[in-house]
DNA sequence: AAAAAACCTAGCGCTAGTCACAGGTTTTGG
DNA sequence: CCAAAACCTGTGACTAGCGCTAGGTTTTTT
């Protein structure tokens, strides 16, 4: 056990401030914020805004999912941004753009990371290296993110949903936080995480109601190389098994999943996790017969 | 302040046990998992494996993608399942078997659910309730999961990969861990999370190198329904445009995503959170123009 | 041993992918 | 302010690929 303790201690980067971050999570549970319906909503968000006031003067911005261009509101449909968060209203309500949803650095990099993260216009700073952050463009930080830096907690929910949580300094000279990140990225991962999710539970309705979605063996496989863009015929040659036979699996997993056709065959495995991070199965699979 | 403090304490269940798991926390912090190369992937699984028995004589189990079949392994490729976790090697070794993962309850549940949650023969039991986990069938539980009762930790990944943690008691008796689940959920969420997060991080090649994918509004919006389902005369009505023009959307939303076809470009749409939990957009759509 | 799944195959009609073309609208940048 | 560059809209036709039904074989479950 002393070999496994020693490990994790130079794995760790905040040994250094320990007292501070245990007040700081114990906090954090007691405050937990917890929404069970829209009413909640409010308070929690207010919540999330005090505590990012009181741990580092932080500025909130959340969105339950990059995918949609419906700005986060109360029960009464005030938007969260400007009503709670207090973004300016004035400066074109950045958050009511549907474009910088999708071409947003901060947007883009979510998409790819699952860990918090902090960003100014010099770089993004990862917990662990993630190559394939290094090609975001950072040029227009500052006008897409509206302050010189910025801590962001991806959340990435079921359904192949992705929200996002960040905090920005209030006072908007400040383009380091990496002591901020160092101190909270944790209660803050926790806290925006729970809000996200309450959120979304709250507010989403999920209509789909899968029957039996026990998908076969078979099934998958042809799935995932459909996926990946091979035509039947070519899913046929790879699993050394007739055309037709592809088409017939394809079809099953298609009425499993209630889809009518291979399109949405392929999104409704892929939401629920059947199809995940397929980095091309092992070679030799033409080999099973 | 004091209504949202209110607020919070009234949906708080945990009062009950503040200092026990303050404690934990703490400990939680000092002893935290970081992966940052396959050779952490044994002392990370043997601190996951030791935390668990401390907190409640509790043995891990682990799957970082639940739609892979290939068991999680360290460095020299042994399972830690058998290896580290300490499950039976003669119980003809449930994990690898692959259709446990296609049908197991558990599995299942994680793909709706995005917080901890706990399960024995007599139902599922979340933090919020989730009427998707309601009709999943638990007859066979005790066979299926090798356990009278489970906390199970879901953990939501980037390209639509779902992991999952789960810790079920050694002794195979106790069929309650409601006292657990209160206690040390948020830690072994923490956890459990963070060692799925590394451990996915240092094996899973992610080939995949999208150049530019910033679609466009209407790239997005034609994918959305593609990914439901609907053909492209059908896309072409809903959105009061010509045939050709939802195909030239698409067609471009494909370069983009340096995807083939249609099925393809909706996966990685889906994986990179495009589409994510459609809900059929707003009506009035058609109203655009 | 019976029953139920899962698996494999064939052929027909329809959809989607692609090409070449022409022009309007919004954003971006000098 | 103008120009360039994206982005958006539209036409028409051909071919590869997909959706679907029907029926037989193998494997698993009861």
């Amino acid at each position: 056990m002393e070999r496994t303790v020693d490990s994790f201690v130079a794995c760790m980067d905040r040994t250094d401030q320990p007292s501070k971050s245990q007040v700081d999570f114990r906090t954090s549970r007691q405050g937990t914020i917890c929404i069970s319906s829209i009413e909640d909503v409010r308070p929690a968000a207010e919540a999330l805004r005090d505590l990012a006031r009181d741990l580092g003067n932080l500025r909130v911005a959340a969105c339950a999912n990059i995918a949609s261009k419906m700005a986060m509101a109360d029960a009464d449909g005030n938007a969260l941004a400007s009503d709670v968060f207090g973004w300016p209203g004035s400066k074109d309500q950045w958050w009511k753009k549907p474009l910088l949803a999708l071409s947003s650095p901060l947007t883009f990099a979510c998409r790819y990371e699952s860990e918090p993260f902090w960003v100014n216009a010099d770089g993004i700073r990862t917990r662990a290296p993630n190559p394939l952050l290094d090609k975001i463009d950072l040029s227009h930080f500052h006008d897409e993110v509206n302050a010189a830096s910025v801590i962001v907690i991806p959340v990435h929910l079921p359904f192949g949903q992705i929200g996002v949580v960040s905090f920005s300094p209030i006072d908007e000279g400040r383009s380091d936080l990496s002591r901020e990140f160092d101190a909270y990225a944790d209660v803050l991962e926790y806290q925006g995480r729970r809000f996200i999710n309450g959120y979304s539970r709250v507010t989403s309705q999920r209509p789909w109601i899968p029957r039996n979605c026990r998908l076969s063996k078979r099934e998958v496989e042809c799935l995932r190389w459909a996926a990946l863009g091979k035509t039947d015929v070519e899913i046929a040659m790879i699993l050394n098994r007739s055309c037709a036979t592809v088409r017939f699996h394809i079809h099953n997993a298609a009425i499993k999943l209630e889809a009518v056709n291979r399109s949405q065959t392929v999104f409704k495995a892929t939401q629920l996790g059947y199809l995940g991070s397929v980095a091309v199965a092992a070679p030799g699979t033409h080999a099973t017969a």
